[in-house]
RNA sequence: GGCCCGUUCGUCUAUCGGUUAGGACGUCAGGUUUUCAACCUGAAAAGAGGGGUUCGACUCCCCUACGGGCUGCCA
């Protein structure tokens, strides 16, 4: 474990306009794990300044994701539009100190300003007319606050993961930090938040890299100190393209839905673009002492299904069978299905080592435990139904009697179904298929020998009976 | 268009000037087997292309290609 590092606050600050994606999941993780394995604080921050697109349910859905996802935050969320007030004072502040200027330059104005320029073949970035004006001249108008950035010179991100970045200042225009209705645009809102909750280490997506230049002209401004940058590679879907809806952009609800337990998703995640030498399968405590903002690649990473099944997997066979039976009632409730009863939860935990090997999801283990679950009349789906002939039936008829009297363990079992199997000069393998038809009502089941001894004798003889009639 | 970032097996990655370029997933072959898996053994599989620098480049520099991002009174 690194030493203690309580001064150490990072942060997710998702904007709530959807649901948690996968990149977004990501990036907290990263911003957890961080903050968790030095001692330090993880924060979480709504940036809900944009009104018309921000709901309360897409936060609902985000802090759920992050709930199932485990990932705890310190302290109470914080909405950025709830600090507007303080956002415009740091405007005021930078307009009173001659760092941001007044733009009473109107929308219409400034995309008549950018067609003209995109046809002139000149830069696009908008040049205020307002920049130096006299305050004297100014109208009587509704105006935008503008940072007065530098036109010389450049700016230079230096980032932990992307190394140092250069960003010429003539490539940057003056952002607006304040609209002409007075709230606070994201870009002034970040740093002043960031500043205002002690955020030590920004970790975030690529996609604010070149922002990061912009911000730092207002830390400048402020003569505050600039926080540690670490920009992350984006996710790809399976093409190398952008990751979209149709191929892993799903929700973290969609994965809890599809039955893999956060611990596999938190461990899947991480070695998504970062990496601790050859280091896989990993619980969280090692996650949190590994993981360093040098161990993240640069190049963006595509998302697996395969590999995510893989580690589910791996996690799976690690758990306990009380753990997996909690997180089957998740998955259940997840998805709308009937929660487990007491009983069947007990029976549950009773079977787990038969049920768990090679699941790598929890449906996978529901539906190993159906034999267990389901209550004559068995339901038979159709290939349990093909193998239970004429001929098989027969077979079973003649197995009953003798399993009456037998003693129920294993190797008396396998002695009378391999007994069985001789006399009608066949295989063991051969007579699995009628039995676990007749147990399970399926074709793919855990041992015969395990589902007889779990469902124990007068069970197994009355499935054998149904299925022979 | 301008600017910025990226590019090692199909995929996730190791390598931080000198390695038979390693591991994992997946794939294929074999083994095991009571079904599906799981499991065991083995194999195939990579430095985008081109120039430099260097005794020596996956590693450093440049160009090209491709991918991504930013370029909003969105975040």
């Amino acid at each position: 474990m690194p030493a203690p590092r309580p001064d150490i606050v990072t942060r997710f600050a998702p904007s709530p306009t959807g649901y948690l994606h996968i990149g977004g999941a990501r990036t907290a993780l990263f911003n957890w794990l961080y903050a968790r394995g030095r001692g330090g604080q993880f924060l979480l921050r709504i940036e809900d300044t944009d009104r018309a697109r921000s709901t309360p349910e897409a936060t609902h859905a985000i802090l759920a994701g992050l709930d199932w996802l485990g990932l705890d935050w310190d302290g109470a969320p914080i909405s950025q539009f709830g600090r507007a007030d303080r956002h415009a004072e740091v405007a005021r502040a930078m307009l009173e100190a001659g760092h941001a200027y007044k733009c009473f330059s109107t929308p219409e104005e400034i995309a008549a300003f950018r067609e003209a320029a995109k046809a002139e073949g000149r830069s696009t970035l908008f040049q205020s007319p307002w920049r130096d004006a006299d305050p004297a001249t100014h109208p009587d108008a509704p105006f935008a606050v503008r940072l007065k950035a530098p036109r010389e010179g450049a700016t230079v991100i230096r980032d932990e993961v992307q190394g140092e970045v250069t960003i010429r200042n003539d490539q940057l225009d003056d952002m607006i930090c304040l609209r002409s209705d007075g709230t606070p645009t994201y870009m002034l809102a970040v740093v002043v938040d960031d500043h205002d909750m002690g955020v030590t280490h920004i970790i975030r997506g690529d996609d604010h890299l070149n922002n990061a230049a912009r911000q730092m002209q207002v830390y400048a401004a402020m003569g505050w100190e600039v926080p540690v940058f670490a920009h992350i590679p984006l996710i790809h879907g399976p093409d190398g393209k952008k990751l979209s809806k149709r191929h892993g952009a799903l929700g973290v609800e969609e994965y809890r839905a599809m039955g893999y337990p956060p611990a596999a998703m938190r461990n899947y995640l991480a070695r998504l673009g970062w990496s601790h030498g050859d280091d896989e399968v990993f619980s969280d405590e090692q996650a949190m002492s590994w993981f360093d903002l040098d161990g993240i690649g640069k190049g963006a990473a595509r998302f697996d299904f395969k590999k995510l099944d893989h580690i589910s997997g791996q996690h799976i066979a690690r758990m306990t069978p009380g753990e997996i039976v909690s997180q089957l009632q998740d998955y259940l409730d997840a998805t709308g299905g009937k929660p487990l009863s007491a009983p069947e939860a007990r029976l549950l935990v009773q079977a787990m080592e038969l049920l768990k090997p090679g699941a790598k999801t929890l449906p996978q283990i529901l539906e190993k435990a159906r034999f267990a679950l389901i209550s004559r009349p068995v339901d038979r789906d159709e290939k349990a139904e093909k193998s239970l002939d004429d001929v098989s039936r027969g077979i079973l008829r003649e197995l009953t009697p003798q399993l009456r009297n037998a003693s129920w363990e294993r190797t008396t079992l396998e002695e009378i179904l391999n007994a069985l199997a001789g006399t009608h000069d066949t295989s063991f393998g051969k007579l699995a298929a009628p039995l676990r038809a007749a147990l399970a009502g399926r074709a793919v089941t855990p041992s015969v020998f395990d589902m007889m001894l779990l469902l124990g004798r007068d069970e197994t003889i009355a499935r054998i009976e149904e299925a022979a009639r």
